[in-house]
DNA sequence: ACGCGAATGGCAATCGGTTGCCGCGTGTTG
DNA sequence: CAACACGCGGCAACCGATTGCCATTCGCGT
């Protein structure tokens, strides 16, 4: 511990150079000697030289990282978008650093504080802090927004307004009327989103629509909404999240109601859980690795010198997934 | 975005002092005059100054921030241990940021590589790489390694043996005599500790043992499991971890075996998985949020200058969450 | 009135790299 | 043989902050 590594120095000096030319031998192969180069290549071998990037920022300004901001690692819709973030990442010579901001607006200043400036770009995977603050970080370094839209920065969303607007024809064709939306966090902003898009279907597909929450996006959350469903059921709920879908039907389950015989449940984003819980949930699914890589791919363009690309948000489509947590219309027993 | 930050040099021009004063206005303020520190502050404060944590680590050799790698963010387990992690480091003023290796050694290197010089210690979580690859780490930095031992470097890990011992006399008291382990990867540390402690709890519980795998730990891997172990079913398994059990379970209930009427399955971790699935999933839980705590209250330890807390590895205590997926022996039908 | 030390601000070196520019030596060309 | 270009290495400034040391000023004791 505490061993001070070599630097271009040490190595300048073993190879009888002067630091330029080490620093030269690496960063542009072509400006210095093939031997010398190959000789110095050696040395720093031995010595077991590694750039300090760090220090190389200092003047080039570009790290090989970018940073990834998550509300919260916990929440399983991130997995699979953290690994198309990291693959994308990986392929363009970038290293990723993932910083979790539970769910604080707060957190995320101060992460970003620190991490900032040792990064080329940032994407914030649903921010919670204000538009504002967003825009303002997005001025010192490249940013692209996830599953957000902030006014005149490049953004990769979910087609959730189509999820949605699925979940419900799926529904009508069951013939259901009633739907309860189970809410997430008013700070997450697909939740107004898919709430909005789920009062706008209303009309045509000739459902009553509801609302009980907020909860917290977790299957404690989906136990307290099951206990406020309760008071007014219907036969259908659209949950904002899986997590909350399943803590719903345990809540449902231990009040007697059965899925889908007493009441369908649909959920959103389609993780591990929705497959693996009885009845298997049905789901809004959303390209999640995808949404990631792209997002990723988005900031490195910036990074790269795009002046502007078109701001305007990048969707990805959403598609229903159906099992078995849905069901028809009960009939009157 | 590029626009370029504000830099003490700045500052200290629309003070109207030295640059030199400046820094001592924020990192010592007692050596320079009150008011002259206040004038500072505010003229930085309208000029948005945010200090650069990078340059200051050139001539510091301390940065804020502490990085975890992670084997892979998408499994479940490190959820909690995150938070645990971001918790500790948080409460000490430290930052936290992730890395995910995907399983790989050798990204497990090249993200290092990148990371190490910007962070202050390091967690190494479940790492993939050679032990002799890990003491050159911790020669460059602090480092604790979690969930694993390397020989003269500090570690946190879970009491695995006595984990696998309940699991196994629980297996007993239920009268199972045959129990198969279903192997997780090789070079993931855990799968040799828990497989051999399974071997030792044999004779005086009067197991047999069989072992199935290695496979993958996911839940794929788990029914890729269960088609092996069904060439010599026995009534009892204990699975790496709780994906390949659920995976098992699926598997094994497509075969058209019942849990836990015809098997019992045992799992390792208790993730928010084996609470969901049905049957519930029997498995051994470990402090997940205080593993990720004590690595870093213990990386903080060696960052803060401690010579050398002993060595021995923390062991935290892992204990038997009893569910519906297992059950007696079956009764011969 | 003189001397001394505390308070306070500035100068300049340093951390580890990068890069513009200079200068030397060699090879090519007229 | 002179002129010139080019290849290649070194010098030194710079990135943004920190810090040891020096210089100035002021207050105070004697």
């Amino acid at each position: 511990m505490a061993e001070r590594p070599t630097t271009i120095y040490d190595v300048a000096r073993a190879a009888g150079v002067a630091p330029s030319t080490v620093s030269r031998a690496f960063s542009r192969p072509g400006r210095v000697n093939a031997e010398t180069a190959e000789r110095i290549r050696e040395v720093a071998a031995e010595l077991g030289y590694r750039a300090n990037p760090q220090a190389r920022a200092l003047s080039t300004r570009s790290t090989s990282m970018i940073a990834v901001l998550l509300a919260d690692i916990a929440n399983p819709v991130f997995a699979e978008l953290v690994r198309g973030a990291e693959e994308a990442a990986a392929e363009a010579g970038y290293a990723m650093v993932l910083a979790d901001t539970r769910e604080s607006a707060g957190r995320e200043r101060e992460v970003l504080d620190k991490i900032l400036p040792t990064v080329d770009g940032i994407v914030l995977a649903s921010p919670r802090m204000s538009d504002t603050a967003v825009r303002q970080v997005a001025k010192v370094k490249p940013t692209v927004v996830l599953n957000r839209e902030v006014g005149g920065l490049p953004s990769v969303v979910v087609d959730n307004p189509r999820g949605m607007r699925r979940a419900a024809e799926h529904l009508a064709a069951l013939g259901h009327t009633q739907v309860t939306y189970l809410a997430g966090p008013e700070a997450a902003w697909p939740d107004g989103v898919r709430w909005r898009a789920l009062r706008d279907a209303r009309t045509d597909l000739g459902l009553t629509v509801r609302r009980v929450g907020p909860v917290p996006p977790t299957v404690n959350g989906g136990v307290r909404a099951a206990a406020a469903w309760a008071t007014h059921p219907t036969s259908a709920v659209v949950a904002y999240n899986d997590m909350v879908a399943i803590g719903f039907m345990r809540g449902a389950l231990a009040m007697g109601r059965r899925v889908p015989g007493d009441v369908s449940v649909i959920g959103f984003d389609n993780t591990q859980s929705a497959e693996i819980v009885t009845p298997g949930l049905t789901t809004v699914a959303a390209p999640q690795r995808e949404l990631g890589a792209r997002a990723v791919r988005h900031v490195l363009a910036f990074v790269g010198g795009a002046r502007s690309t078109s701001t305007d948000p990048l969707v990805l489509p959403s598609k229903l997934v159906e099992r078995a947590s849905t069901g028809p219309y009960p009939a009157p027993s």
